[in-house]
DNA sequence: GTCTATATCAAGATAGAC
DNA sequence: GTCTATCTTGATATAGAC
């Protein structure tokens, strides 16, 4: 898939022919699909976007469970789709990789970030004063990227896992 | 200079001619200085890590100073030297570009790392028991990076000046 | 819709003149 | 030590047969 060979070897270390040999086709083949890289990746971070938003993102806003199982479904669901794949993080790579560039997909990153950081804030809230619930929330979603970044280099998940608690202590 | 170039575009997305520019030579003349470009990074990673180590890691160990203060010279020094640059954190840029790939040079990242979260520990072991400390550094260090994040997306530097505060509040 | 073949270009790297 | 010229390879992308 190509979702896992850009989260792999990045954006611009990924070739067409890794993209194609990892979805079976030749190289040509793939431009029935889509008209070039660039195309590709759009569409990669798109679904997750899309996903992140109506599966996981959306967590924040149920009222079934209590604030801090809340989180704990979010935080875990996260973990599976985001972080704890091989590679790490396709948002946070690819926002350091493009970041002083300038490409398209760079508002889908930042859409991202955006909808993260609002759902945290918005489970925060339920425990916090607002001005103190969207501090915690930067915070969380910076720690979880930072612990990617060392899980990634160190190859081991400790690091993930200890945000995780530390994040989850913060409910009541 | 080739550190600001690899810092700006990445590794991969840094071209030989890029870097031959950036250093007013030809790319011939290149070659002769390095013998490839993965020697450059290696040779731009090896400088940062010496002189973070000798300038920077080192202040956490000065006698001078009250602990908080020390904190405080040695994250401005680090933000300055690292962080608040154009481009970023060659270190985390470059963490999160090679995880995943066979690469030499992924050894001086580690390092880098480990003499951060050191630097970090001592401080902290000041002022809390040793274990307490090593976690306040690890999660400084995550958060930092996460900070150097967002601050590239969108532009701002914000998100790393709220860290450096609320890293500087732990101190007594 | 998938393939093979190929065009075009830029990459990393080398050779040799000056 | 720096240049120009060039080699080789692999990249993105296109054309056209099946």
């Amino acid at each position: 898939m190509a979702l896992s060979t850009f989260r792999k070897s990045g954006y611009y270390n990924t070739s067409m022919s890794d993209l194609a040999e990892a979805c079976g086709l030749q190289k040509g083949s793939f431009y029935h699909y889509f008209p070039s890289k660039e195309a590709i990746m759009a569409s990669v971070l798109d679904s997750v976007c899309q996903y992140l938003k109506a599966k996981v993102f959306s967590i924040a806003q149920g009222t079934d469970l209590e604030p801090r199982a809340r989180m704990e479904k979010m935080l875990l669901k996260l973990g599976k789709a985001l972080l704890s794949q091989e590679g790490g993080c396709i948002i946070g790579n690819t926002t350091l990789e493009v970041a002083g560039q300038d490409i398209a997909f760079k508002a889908t990153l930042k859409s991202v970030f955006e909808d993260w950081l609002s759902a945290m804030t918005h489970i925060f809230k339920e425990d916090y004063p607002e001005g103190t619930a969207g501090r915690l929330a930067q915070q969380s979603v910076m720690e979880f990227e930072g612990a990617v970044m060392l899980s990634q280099l160190y190859d081991s998940d400790q690091y993930l896992k200890d945000v995780f608690v530390r994040t989850l202590s913060k409910m009541k």
